[in-house]
DNA sequence: TAGATTGTTAATCGATTAACAATC
DNA sequence: TAGATTGTTAATCGATTAACAATC
């Protein structure tokens, strides 16, 4: 596919995006050059077909018949994509053992976020710098997300105060709101929210598990 | 459908088993006695359509036309669904901030898991009982799993720790892996593995953020 | 009763998988 | 060269959405 082709990709593609990247870095520190759709599937656990398919669209150049695709080349498509090139900042609320695990994440600016700002209501860790985010109060919440611009926030509080908070960023420049509190937020049409739902993660999981353990009794 | 029948429900189905839960108990503790699939759908921000499509699947009894569903009934339904009434435990390797925020997550066992170990190698979190769940050391990993019969186990270690982790799991009773360290894991054919892609739910987040904003321009 | 919502069947949509000629 | 893997088109599969008669 020609670079520069605005495309929008599917959600499904773009799920798998970020585990192609790795499989590709950890290649590439092997030394590696080329990678077929058939090596990635196995080290992902996917089809190759779906890979095949995905990499037709995201590679901006061919792969080679018997060869593969060139790993360096991938790795600079899909950081592209990703926004690697193209850092959005983000604020996150609620700086607790979650709140300071995400912040602990490796590799949020690889995936296009910056977390520039955390806020919390805890007056031993407002001031701090935990992971070089400094923690503010939860009172110049809509002040600074107005006056750094910030489109995306990441909730991390406790249930109870998840929906409050997500009324208050309704007003302000937010427009993508990942959520980390077990509840089901209302906001307004213009805000994407996405719900990072442990609970259904886990009867996924363990639903899969019952699943396999029928088949192999 | 007919209690008792033996049914498995479809993973998409599945996935939204617990929002419905939370939803569904929100509802009863303002009193209301019925649901329709069009309010859940508002409250979700789902197509009622398919609410319909899951509650005639899983719920032990019709609908009333005009009414809905009567929410008690719902609810007990899910719940034996996720294994409610048959709590399944499970283990936890790495009690940092991410681990401890797992174990500080409401209702586990409302969803069927019962975490009843943690492992760490910090010597200083090590015989410490947190949310009431006791650190063990790492070392005593496999007696322990074998000893209990534990099927699941939740991986919260660094990523570089990961696949040693899963290597030893592979060898015991562990039937399913919930891993939560950004690494692509190789796990056994008998192994269920779900990894939690922190950065596959970002990928997704801000591309339907950008998709949002280019509407709205 | 009238109207809203159900159950259910059919239509649509999109994603995954299969097939196969082209080619490094 | 022969064989493996690509690109691409077609077939399959499953999930979502639409339609509508039945009914509280």
């Amino acid at each position: 596919m020609a670079k520069n082709d605005v495309v929008s990709y599917s959600l499904s593609t773009i799920q798998r995006l970020p585990s192609y990247l790795r499989a590709l870095n950890d290649l590439a520190s092997q030394n590696e050059e080329y990678v077929t759709t058939i090596t990635l599937g196995k080290i992902l656990n996917i089809n190759p077909m779906s890979i095949k398919k995905d990499l037709a669209i995201i590679s901006s150049k061919e792969g080679l018949p018997h060869y593969g695709f060139k790993i360096s080349i991938l790795i600079s498509d899909i950081e592209t994509i990703l926004g690697y090139d193209n850092t959005k900042d983000a604020v996150i609320i609620g700086v607790g053992h979650l709140g300071q695990a995400l912040l602990s994440y490796p590799g949020f600016t690889n995936y296009g976020v910056n977390i520039c700002l955390g806020f919390d209501i805890d007056s031993n860790l407002i001031g701090q710098t935990i992971h070089g985010v400094t923690i503010m109060p939860l009172t110049k919440l809509e002040d600074l997300i107005e006056r750094l611009h910030i489109h995306i926030a990441i909730i991390c509080v406790p249930k109870d105060a998840a929906q409050e908070i997500a009324n208050r960023l309704s007003k302000t420049t937010i427009r993508a709101i990942w959520n980390w509190a077990p509840i089901n937020l209302a906001v307004p049409d213009n805000i994407v929210l996405k719900n990072e739902d442990i609970a259904s993660s886990l009867a996924i999981l363990t639903s899969q598990m019952e699943q396999s353990m029928k088949r192999n009794k």
